[in-house]
DNA sequence: GTTGTATTTTTGAGTAATTCACGATAATGG
DNA sequence: CCATTATCGTGAATTACTCAAAAATACAAC
């Protein structure tokens, strides 16, 4: 399975490093992650890395196409290795949490505007916003109106 | 026309300050700006003026729903009056201009995804990513990678 | 396996955008 | 006009990164 990670990098033209594999692996069990929750999580293997050794894989995954970056309002960029494809995500409101949504038709969504202004369109990012399951549930005493920060467990 | 302006401010429940005022007299002129581009629009009828300032009356005012906040990606908060309607918009991968979209189809669009997790959907958010006029003349030259920073004048 | 070199990581400092705290000031109801 | 709050101004602090340069490492070539 590592296998699987190495090549990976490899045919990006990247060199295969520790930090870049673990940070894959930590990549594939939370999705989503944060730079400073994937910091925490590559520590406990290698714990001579930094914020800034993360970052700085972060960016090079991203530039190379490995990984996608998503920068929700109010959050810090979050990571996803689901590339391929062009789907979508739902935030939760309360909590921060992030899921996967497909694309709402087919790959290419209806989403072509009428009126455009004359900007040439690329490309159309969709984020949908709610509750998830947990915080449905929590939700009868005040909910915290500012505070999507950590990642939900 | 100020009348206007302090009459939506008093029914927010919001005080009639010179500051506000201002604030939304340059957001109407110059939608879509960031902090820093209000606070030096300001400074000049009001040079006692801070960038907090800005950063507070923004909040009292996106918190009382006078005003909306959109953080595009890699890009500080804008801020736009236009709040009657859920419209979207289109921002300039180059330059980071951005434009408002009507909504795809009606005030609802066609954004309910099929499969969403468990979360509640509450809100679609959709943002187009392309060239505005200007870039598209100038896109001859290697266009810098990451420069969405300054609103186009 | 060893070596050379370019890439990566580490370490440290620096930056941008915003938030927090709190005394000073000003807006509104009475 | 006055009192009471809300708001503003000032300064410090925070978050999420970016930048720079020295130390370490990966990998191709031998």
């Amino acid at each position: 399975m590592q296998k699987e990670l190495k090549y990976e990098l490899h045919r990006a033209g990247l060199r295969v490093t520790g930090g870049r594999l673990a940070l894959l692996e930590a990549l594939r069990s939370r999705p989503h992650s944060d730079a400073e929750t994937l910091f925490r999580s590559l520590k406990v293997k290698l714990p001579r890395t930094s914020i800034q050794s993360v970052h700085n894989v972060l960016g090079d995954l991203t530039a190379a196409g490995v990984i996608r970056r998503i920068e929700p309002a109010g959050s810090p960029a979050r990571y996803e290795r689901r590339i391929l494809d062009n789907h979508h995500h739902v935030v939760c409101a309360s909590c921060g949490s992030i899921a996967d949504v497909d694309c709402v038709i087919g790959d290419a969504p209806c989403l072509t505007p009428s009126e455009s202004s004359g900007y040439t369109i690329e490309r159309a990012e969709v984020t949908f916003w709610g509750l998830c399951p947990s915080c449905q549930q929590s939700s009868h005493s005040a909910q915290s109106r500012k505070a999507p920060t950590k990642e939900k467990k």
